[in-house]
DNA sequence: CAGTGGTCTAGACCACCAC
DNA sequence: TGGTGGTCTAGACCACTGA
């Protein structure tokens, strides 16, 4: 029999059977933890062979967008705290132990965007944000104080939520169809200023660990602009590199 | 035919596989940037099917220890300044261009370690450490200052070359066999002290970054202990979450 | 027990590269 | 032109899961 058909696109056929996979992933017909169709099925549904399906659940597996477990099935990727703690949180106590911090918020309203907001958004015009204040505390003590810009078109009523959870990439997808796929982070060290301080509890001069993070939802969008000064006395930023 | 052959171990044939590439790699048989044999020809010296060699290698060049090149084949990862500046080093210059630092080394000498060198190299006993001291420079300003720990075992006479290249992974790679493929980075912030500041050309106190590495080579074995105190002012530390 | 992913094999054709 | 990796297919058996 022929070994393959010839390709339409310049892409490769695993790549558009991914591509088709995301597509369903973001447009919600499957929802985070809920299960795909088997191997063979997505393979009769997208008129290609199982090892073909096979090659692009390979490279959605490596990204974390999809979980295989044997014997049970394929399922779309949750962003529950154990996946937001390894993947999106890279602050490690210095014992090496990782803990999820509770947050006090205490602020959200609608902004002008920052010039870095705007570039990071990739926004145009005469837009606003929704911008989040909140202090992330551990063990009651402030450790992080962040604030998080998301653009109104694609989060219109969070700042009438009344609460915003702890997790709130969770609530992204949840309510907003928007799950955090992946994430960029650029850090520095920058002295204290007396805002700071006093948020964080240390003297004005204090070194802190500068965070400013953009979160890309599935599909590429930029979705999330967050900026978070960190304290590093019992915590370090914790990075593998291959 | 058979569709497999009953595996031995309860690693799976292809991780099998992987391992003894990994040997290859190690024991010289493949020298950094030299061509592995093709597909079919590791399929039968290890007597599986191609199939099995091709998922070995897809794991292998998803971990950067081989490089595929369509047309030409399958070669050994070089620790080229560009594979350096990619995937060793994070820092990043404000306005998103990466460079290669010049570098100023101040000291080679022979220490006991201290006990994080101990810890990450994985010492015991009575043993020293080869501890090189450097300043690394950008347009001539210095921009970081560090120490660097091997164990004087695995790199018996770098005490005695006269001259440490800026390039130094490449040196372990081709003196000492020593190809580094992984490593783990912990950051904090902290405030310039004395010598610091006077290495680095900042007044006292000032925020720097402080990041300490462990790499690992090829086999897994720790091979180095670095530790960096970064200035951020123009640079940043930057990093891709998934 | 039936269904799922995990592994392994075998072989076809294509795209690219060096000679 | 010949050799390499890149893609795609087809089908076998194994290991795990849950009813």
């Amino acid at each position: 029999m022929r070994a393959a058909e010839p390709q339409i696109d310049a892409n490769p056929l695993y790549r558009q059977v991914k591509a088709r996979i995301v597509q369903g992933l973001t447009d919600g017909t499957w929802k985070p933890g809920e299960m795909l169709p088997s191997e063979p099925a997505l393979g009769s549904l997208f008129g290609v062979s199982p090892g073909t399906v096979r090659k692009a659940l390979d490279e959605l597996t490596a990204e974390n967008i999809v979980v295989r477990r044997q014997g049970r099935g394929t399922f779309a990727a949750e962003l529950d705290d154990n996946r937001i703690l390894f993947h999106f949180f890279k602050l490690t106590g210095d014992d090496g132990v990782r803990r999820f911090p509770d947050s006090r918020v205490t602020g959200v309203d609608r902004f002008a965007p920052s010039p870095e907001e705007r570039a990071a958004l990739q926004l145009s015009g005469n837009v606003r944000v929704i911008r989040i204040a909140r202090i992330r505390l551990l063990d009651d003590a402030p450790v992080i104080a962040e604030t998080i810009a998301v653009p109104t078109r694609a989060f219109p009523d969070l700042d009438r939520l009344g609460t915003i959870p702890n997790n709130i990439y969770a609530l992204y997808a949840s309510r907003y169809g928007r799950t955090v796929a992946r994430a960029h982070e650029e850090a520095k060290a920058v002295n204290a200023d007396a805002a700071a301080a006093k948020d964080l509890n240390v003297k004005p001069g204090t070194a802190l660990l500068a965070v400013a993070r953009t979160a890309y939802a599935l599909n590429g969008e930029p979705v999330e602009y967050r900026h978070s000064l960190c304290r590093t006395d019992g915590f370090h930023y914790q990075v593998d590199l291959r």
